[in-house]
DNA sequence: GATTAGGAACTGC
DNA sequence: GCAGTTCCTAATC
């Protein structure tokens, strides 16, 4: 195994977002590109204040943010302004957009196996770049009740402080040694890193995706590092602090993952993108052959810098669907912690090449994860009662059993589950227009603007996702209006008819 | 007739 | 208390 330098550091305050709403487990945030290309930054306030719930600003002015606007998303592509980039060259990227609320049992399984898949050490860490400092600030859609573009942001300085060189590692390279101070009045915590993995990693990810999206690579890494490390956000707004230990078996809020699972998704996806292209292989392990079988463990250990597995092809005999099903322990029976490893790797092939993936992740971008499965050459063309009607497959989930009952509730009859808002559901259907798009649709997606084509399909929907039979276009549109009073939708400037409009940032 | 708009009571969580 | 749901009347397209 490689040796690895230590890194020590201090955590200090980091950029998160917090959509405010009244249901966080419900946040929906799908592409923004249209909001990334569409809002206009000059147009926010000042940081560092606090963006409100439509009620929280309606009654008063907070004086803090309330459990229940824990962050639940991290938009995907929001606009962020960086001062100091370490990289002047590289493009900061936000965490992906994640969305539906539901498939608790792949979530456990996910984090079991993110925990592998990044080799979470005890303290997942940031792996700081070159540059001394960066100041960056994240624009959140804040729901507020007007269309004034009432945005918030919070502006949280995250300093790093680079050390004198450490002394050679065994092959004479001088290891990084890091330290990000705290600002006085934050907690600060220190802790080791394992920085040579987390560039040896980076630089794979960067070698084998031949496109721009290299670049973003080692950003993606830190912010899951960050994500999942800092605490000094929620300390500060009086949040409940996220620690590792809850994303691996104790969360209670899904919005408290959603983040992460997206991020390391979208990171697998760009891997897997990647390896699928160099092996030519199919994106879905159980089509493997027992050859590319072979060939995918061998590129994962040349990923993973894992001890080479002696005898592998009698190891793993398997094609790809008889791989798929073995189970951990019997990786780790046959190949040891390298087994282990590959599990876990397979097991987020298999998560992200199935359409849980985007489910769980919501609707995307092009470069979404819906995405990924078209590239990829998965069809998603299934109609909207095949849609509506179908169970989420059941992922193997050897830890779900100790989770929570409440994650691992199943929803109840579909993917989402019924406690979903109306204007969610909505823009799930949006997002799926090769599904739903005879139901509803964009008319002006950058204004939020869309038009419901079917209006009886559309109650129909709802109503079968929120078990109503009797729900009709009637009571759903009347649903849609009270949104009017809560800053959620808005009559459009021209009355149209069936033609409603998300207030901003809803339809971002 | 279908849709829009909104009041009011009610339900489920 | 919130987020709808249900029922209703009236207006508009």
């Amino acid at each position: 195994m490689m040796d690895y330098d230590k890194m020590y550091f201090t955590k200090t305050e980091m950029s998160q977002t917090v959509p405010a709403s009244g249901n966080n487990n419900n946040i929906l945030q799908y592409s923004t590109d249209a909001y990334a290309d569409s809002f206009d930054l000059s147009l926010l306030p000042s940081d560092s204040e606090v963006p409100l719930s439509p009620q929280s600003e309606l009654n008063a002015q907070s004086p803090q943010i309330s459990l229940d606007y824990i962050p639940a998303t991290i938009y995907h592509d929001v606009p962020m302004k960086v001062e100091k980039p370490w990289n002047e060259n590289e493009s900061i990227r936000s965490v992906p957009d994640v969305s539906n609320d539901h498939q608790q049992q792949q979530t456990s399984v996910l984090l079991q196996q993110l925990q592998k898949h990044y080799q979470l050490y005890p303290s997942p860490l940031p792996s700081p770049p070159q540059e001394n400092c960066f100041n960056t600030t994240v624009y959140p859609p804040s729901p507020c009740p007007s269309i004034d573009h009432n945005l918030t942001s919070f502006t949280i300085k995250q300093e790093y402080h680079n050390l004198p060189p450490s002394p050679p590692d065994s092959n004479g390279a001088p290891s990084p040694y890091c330290e990000i101070k705290s600002e006085p009045d934050t907690d600060s915590e220190t802790t080791l890193i394992d920085i040579n993995s987390l560039l040896e990693k980076t630089l794979s990810d960067c070698e084998q995706d031949q496109k721009c999206t290299q670049q973003q690579a080692p950003q993606d890494h830190q912010l899951l590092r960050e994500y999942l490390q800092d605490t000094s956000f929620q300390k500060k707004h009086n949040l409940k602090p996220l620690a590792l230990e809850s994303l691996i078996g104790g969360f209670g809020e899904r919005g408290d993952i959603e983040p992460f699972i997206s991020l390391a998704l979208e990171d697998a996806k760009r891997d897997a993108q990647a390896i699928c292209a160099s092996l030519q292989i199919s994106p879905d392990p159980k089509q493997w052959t027992t050859a590319q079988v072979h060939a995918w463990i061998r590129s994962t250990i040349e990923q993973f810098k894992l001890p080479p597995i002696e005898e592998l092809e009698m190891k793993f005999p398997e094609d790809g669907a008889a791989l798929s099903c073995l189970t951990q322990d019997e990786f780790h029976r046959r190949a040891s912690e390298a087994g282990t490893t590959i599990h876990a790797q397979l097991e987020i092939w298999k998560l992200a090449c199935s359409d849980n993936f985007s489910s769980l992740s919501g609707p995307s971008t092009s470069q979404g994860t819906s995405g990924w499965t078209a590239e990829l050459g998965h069809s998603a063309d299934i109609s909207d009662d095949e849609d509506e009607d179908m169970e989420p497959p059941q992922l193997p989930s050897p830890g779900a059993s100790s989770l929570p009952s409440t994650l691992n509730t199943k929803p109840s009859g579909r993917t989402g589950g019924s406690h979903i808002h109306l204007w969610q559901f909505l823009k799930e259907l949006l997002a799926s227009p090769q599904h739903h798009g005879t139901a509803i649709r964009w008319l002006d997606r950058s204004k939020g603007v869309f038009k419901i084509e079917d209006s009886v399909r559309v109650a129909k929907l709802w109503g079968r996702r929120k078990n109503r039979p009797a729900m009709n276009y009637d009571k759903l549109s009347r649903s849609i209006r009270q949104y009017y009073k809560k800053g959620i939708m808005k009559k459009t400037e021209r009355s149209q008819r069936l033609v409603y409009q998300f207030c901003h940032p809803y339809n971002l």
